[in-house]
DNA sequence: CAAATATATGTAGTTGACTACATATATTTG
DNA sequence: CAAATATATGTAGTCAACTACATATATTTG
């Protein structure tokens, strides 16, 4: 077995960051083809508040799937784009409920054309032989099965049996 | 076809990138278990030097399939490890020559077995149905072959026409 | 009902990669 | 052979995510 190997499975994180930077530099510019000023990045926040239009900080992290910190600076960005806007909640002064603008609806308008050839176009890349996204949540799946720390401890100690 | 597609496709790299952390985080616990003192991201570079025993920074950055200045910080850090050291190269003023160290050489000595086991458990990983390196690989051919932003503009064309 | 705990948000700093730019040396060419 | 170009290295700053910590408000419990 080639050691060799190692390296790929540690590299695979580096290599698909490079892949999304990529398709995040070419989502960009498939919106400026469209006349449209909008960040790649955005698209998670702005879809779920499109499909639940009034959420708080910790539920719409929930939903994308972000920490919290993350998602307050991508709301900070989206505050300054005039896209979304955000007030307290009356009935629980600790919440911040957030929610899109006029300006962000009509946005969303224009986009949705522009959505369809992009899921075209990146179901055409990633559907081949080994199916990327089937892939990612087989690997997620066995992670939350065993982690590599415990199956390497469960290697090593079939090792020093043997 | 659901929006919520295009979602998954731009957060495969988000995703990834949290896999590629938590098998980070277990291979320094792994590395530590045995008693060792070793970063998994400095793997690609002492792996390398092991291999092809005296580089130069770009020579060394290719190899690994990074950004110079990314092996630069790498290197920086092994180099204070006491793991690799470093000079000029007489023939050429320009070129730094890295190499290991004895106590880089005798690491490599100990981690041996440590990485048979590493390649075992994340064998188990990521050789699922779908199999993880090689939908990468494929993608990646996918993007050489026309990029994302390509793929969409022809999209674009054909739905123009229809 | 006061104290303890839980939840929501926010700030600061980290990580591991990158690009853009600057500088030093080597090589090529008019 | 001097000027232009290419190569090698290094520095500074960026990016998109994160964790750890701090604070404010709400809820639960002894």
């Amino acid at each position: 077995m080639n050691v060799i190997n190692e390296l790929g499975v540690l590299a695979i994180a580096t290599r698909l960051q490079r892949l999304a930077e990529q398709i995040r530099k070419d989502g960009l510019l498939i919106y400026k083809a469209h006349g449209l000023d909008f960040e790649p990045k955005w698209f998670p926040v702005i879809y779920t508040l499109h499909v639940k239009p009034v959420l708080s900080v910790v539920e719409l992290s929930a939903e994308i799937g972000y920490s919290h910190p993350s998602t307050i600076t991508l709301l900070k960005e989206l505050e300054t784009q005039k896209l979304i806007k955000s007030g307290k909640d009356k009935t629980d002064e600790r919440k911040r409920l957030v929610q899109l603008t006029e300006k962000g609806q009509a946005l969303i308008t224009q986009m949705k054309p522009v959505w369809q050839v992009m899921i075209a176009a990146s179901t055409q890349l990633t559907d081949t032989q080994n199916n990327l996204m089937k892939a990612m949540e087989e690997v997620e799946q066995q992670m939350e099965l065993q982690s590599f720390y415990q199956r390497a401890k469960v290697i090593m100690a079939a090792k020093a049996l043997s």
